[in-house]
RNA sequence: GGGCGGAUAGCUCAGUUGGCUAGAGCGCCUGCCUUACAAGCAGGAGGUCGUAGGUUCAAAUCCUGCUCUGCCCA
């Protein structure tokens, strides 16, 4: 063993060295090339709220195997990484810690605040840096952009003043999700629903008249301070003789009209409902169709208002407790129900939305989706798995005006400016220093910014430097394969595509590759509320970079979201342990010999460069289809139980007499190029401590086996044969391993025969078979197998003195064998005999059956005649 | 309420356009510290493919109903 080979791999300092070196070099900034093809992805760009978790170094890992698969293929391949400032996600925690210290943001004023979140913002891109490398990813870190960027700030008040002046951007005054923590409004898609358990309050509104009084039906007694109407549905005969009368609305004493309007369910509560146009989106409708007047009783601190009488100034929770029991000692409340409803909460503070009209920036959808609807129709882009163009379909033909504007300090404040002379209002890229209609000075800018998806959308060109035509714009974009969990399929990969046709009139990119959410043990998505998600970061400490990363692609489908353990990980670690102390055998066994296939292959050599030629060819292909979770099982497989179990025991073998091990460090050698994909770290450490090249892995080429050697040598499969029957035999009778033994083989093929005979090297070695005779029929007493090419026999009699053996074992095994060919065998008869069959199926499947059907009435026969000679 | 998935070994999952004895990892059992690896080696047990029908010569695979389960949208 070569000094310096230690036992087990330690990844500490090889990461870190290598990530250093990869840097230093420059090696993932391309180089220019016309000759080759462009591969290019861009991050979906990390929050900066904090660090990353698990589903990023998925999300991230998938990247960066396609960057590395690429380069390996000889593309000119480019990743480009960044960070989004993520609007509200990162002002929530900024105040979050400001309120730790004991202040707010209106203590340091919105200077002071903006200031305050760029030092976060600052400090949690290095982390996030530092993280991206010690994973080892392959991206150009000098074209690192953040959406705050001077270039993409411009970019985005280009993208402004464009569908402003093409009149898709509009003010407009509607309900919109209001976050009374946040303090501003929230889109649609950032709002998410939670099944709560409310009570269902019937109040009863008095007829004007005196003749009686309504029963309405609420979830939300606080927002009856606002009711302006109460409506019933037009065919209810319970109450079309109210309809057009009025009633008192009780606590404010106002007179409020019954009307009728389709969209009320009769089902509902009493069928009769109240009709708040200020708190609520329907209700806003109704009171459209009916003129109603608007009543605003809470406002953007979730505080009841003026409007709210005896109530201002009350939080809506408490006014709520405080209406129900004056309700109730006025004996108008009418009785209360325990009632499931699921309530819109905001995404990133968990506070219940409040419904409000305002007065918002809206970015009119319907022209831009169109496009994109039909881009993905025409497989201009395409969705692997396929199947999520359902969920973009649906939500594109239902899409809704976009809310952009956001009540926020951070972000990119909004390029809308005011004349306070002549009132003009106009969108400028640059800040105007004078109105371009009446030439005032003094003008006033939108004080709100803009949702942050504004500048993601514009992100796989923007990085690139558009607007202007820059070299990289012309070169990189579009983009390759766009990698993202399905999660923001509405918040981010449609709202690209839209504005990739938008303003480049080109898809941002070829491909979208969607993966699986990462959940617990138990099935939980991770969160940072439930804490289940583990440290990415400890567990590289304990495993290393590559063993996390190995793990997380074997255990995760494509397809089916994966239930992540760290025990479930661990088989990555296992191999990287197999991979290291394969290259330590290989080590002690090279005497400075070449990675090469040899001028003369042996029959074994060419058996495992078949396996290494099918495995380069299956895994490109899998991960050509961004299978990357069976491409990773594959090679797994392929190293694990075809090359180290086989190919490897046989070279030690071999090179006992001789023989120099080049083949097997050829098939390393591409082993470590298919891997590297997966496991950067580790496969350039052994790719420097055997000098295979003088350039790194990451511009080597993915091996390409001479076709010459595709085809694998039916005699070595005989053998890998003869040798686990050998050995489960063994195990049946309770040969110890040690034991030398003579088998018998009956076959008629003497190429197997010829091969056997002359690798007796590797049966001794493998089996302890002590020699192979060739019989004409079964030897008494014997157990044996049974194979296409012929059977083997085991000769009891001179086993006996060995010990006692194991027979009644030996029987249940041959019984089992025996059982189970019966039942084929009755299959095949019974489809060889029905005319449908013979008539309707293939003739390569019928005649394939015949042959079946003979093979296994042989072994049949064979196995009939062991049993029989082990009584 | 509308839509999209899933249900295959004890657990987590593969299983290409229907067609060789339904596979893997982990776990389990037996034997091994065999000079690369016990994070390992050799061998083994374990599944009427959720359920009821249907299509077909042929269904884990296609169709329909049902049950359970996850998610998205409203």
């Amino acid at each position: 063993m070569q000094a310096g080979f230690p036992k087990i791999y330690d990844p500490k300092g090889i990461e870190e060295r290598l990530y250093k070196a990869w840097a230093q070099e420059g090696l993932f900034t391309p180089k220019p090339d016309e000759e080759k093809e462009k591969f290019v992805i861009v991050i979906p760009p990390p929050n900066v709220t904090g660090k990353l978790t698990l589903g990023h170094v998925l999300d991230n890992e998938l990247q960066d195997i396609l960057v590395r698969f690429a380069s390996l293929q000889g593309n000119e391949a480019l990743w480009v990484p960044g960070e989004d400032h993520a609007g509200i996600a990162t002002q929530v925690v900024v105040e979050r810690k400001l309120a730790r210290e004991g202040k707010s943001k209106e203590d340091l004023g919105r200077e002071g605040f903006i200031k305050e979140v760029w030092r976060w913002a600052e400090e949690h891109r290095d982390i996030i840096r530092h993280q991206h490398e010690r994973l080892g990813f392959a991206a150009d870190w000098s074209r690192e952009r953040f959406t705050l960027d001077e270039g993409l700030s411009r970019a985005v008040r280009k993208a402004f003043v464009h569908l402003y002046d093409k009149g898709l951007i509009y003010r407009g005054l509607r309900i919109v999700n209001w976050c009374p923590r946040c303090h501003t409004a929230i889109s649609n898609e950032e709002t998410s629903y939670e099944e709560r358990q409310g009570s269902l309050w019937y109040i009863r509104y008095p007829l004007e008249d005196g003749s009686g009084h309504v029963t309405v039906a609420t979830t939300r007694p606080e927002t009856m301070l606002g009711d302006t109407a109460v409506a019933v549905h037009p065919s209810d005969e319970r109450y079309r003789h109210l309809v057009g009368k009025r009633v008192i609305l009780p606590l404010m004493n106002r007179e409020i009209p019954v009307i009728a309007d389709e969209q009320v369910q009769p089902d509902f509560g009493t069928g009769a409902v109240k009709v708040t146009p200020s708190h609520d989106a329907a209700d806003y409708e109704i009171g459209k169709r009916h003129d109603l007047a608007k009543v605003r009783v809470i406002n953007e601190a979730g505080v009841m208002t003026e409007e709210a009488g005896a109530y201002a100034g009350k939080d809506r929770y408490a006014a709520r407790k405080e209406i129900v029991r004056d309700l109730q000692s006025q004996g108008l409340l009418e009785k209360t129900e325990p009632y499931r409803l699921s309530v819109a909460v905001c995404e990133r503070c968990e506070t219940v939305i409040e419904p409000l009209l305002s007065e918002q920036w809206f970015l009119q959808m319907k022209p831009l989706a169109e496009p994109a609807i039909q881009a993905v129709q025409d497989g201009v882009i395409r969705f692997y798995p396929e199947r999520w163009k359902n969920l973009y379909f649906h939500w594109m033909r239902n899409i809704q005006d976009w809310c952009i504007s956001r009540q926020l300090w951070w972000g990119h404040r909004i390029p809308i400016y005011t004349c306070p002379k002549c009132g003009h209002v106009f969108a400028s890229v640059d800040e105007p220093s004078v109105c371009p209609r009446c030439a005032a000075s003094d003008l006033t800018q939108d004080p709100d910014v803009l949702d942050t998806w504004f500048s993601s959308w514009l992100w796989p060109f923007s990085v690139m430097g558009w607007p202007d035509e820059t070299e990289d714009l012309k070169r990189y974009y579009p983009t390759a394969t766009l990698v993202s969990g399905w999660d923001i399929i509405y918040l981010w990969v449609a709202r690209m595509i839209m504005a990739g046709l938008e303003f480049t009139a080109k898809p941002p990119f070829d491909a979208v590759f969607f993966h699986v959410m990462i959940r617990d043990e138990r099935g939980r998505k991770m969160s940072k509320s439930l804490g289940n998600s583990p440290d990415p970061f400890e567990l590289i400490d304990r495993y290393g970079a590559d063993a996390l990363r190995f793990g997380l692609m074997l255990i995760t489908p494509r397809e089916q979201d994966v239930c992540y353990s760290e025990e479930r990980i661990k088989v990555g670690r296992n191999f990287v342990n197999k991979l290291w102390n394969s290259a330590r055998l290989l080590d002690s066994l090279r005497n400075g010999e070449e990675a090469e296939i040899p001028a003369d292959p042996t029959p074994t050599e060419r058996w495992m460069l078949a396996r290494l030629a099918k495995a380069a060819d299956e895994a490109a292909t899998l991960i050509k289809k961004h299978d990357l979770y069976n491409a990773a099982k594959y090679l797994y497989n392929f190293y694990w139980h075809s090359f180290c179990d086989w190919g490897l025991e046989f070279a030690k073998i071999a090179k006992k007499s001789g023989r120099s091990v080049s083949c097997a460090l050829y098939c390393f050698r591409s082993s470590l190029a298919m891997l590297h994909p997966y496991m950067p770290f580790i496969t350039e450490e052994l790719w420097e401590r055997f000098s295979l090249a003088d350039h790194r892995l990451f511009s080597d080429r993915w091996p390409e086996v001479p076709s010459e050697f595709s085809q694998s040598p039916p005699s070595v499969d005989a053998m890998t044969d003869l040798i686990t029957a050998v050995r489960t035999m063994r195990a049946e009778l309770g040969v110890g391993k040690d034991t030398p033994v003579p088998v018998a083989v009956v076959t008629s093929d003497d190429e197997v025969l010829s091969a056997f005979e002359e690798n007796m090297l590797y049966l001794k070695g493998l089996a302890r078979i002590e020699s192979v005779a060739r019989v004409q029929e079964k030897p008494h007493p014997s157990t044996g197998s049974v194979f296409g090419w012929g059977a083997v026999y085991l000769p009891l009699a001179e086993l006996v003195s060995s010990g006692r053996l194991n027979l009644e074992a030996e029987r249940a095994r041959i019984s089992k064998e025996l059982a189970k060919l019966e039942g084929e065998v009755k299959k095949i008869n019974s489809r060889l005999t029905d005319d449908g069959f013979l008539s309707n199926a293939p003739d390569e499947i019928v005649s394939g059956e015949r042959e079946r059907l003979e093979t296994f009435t042989a072994k049949i026969a064979r196995l009939r005649e062991l049993k029989e000679g082990l009584t």
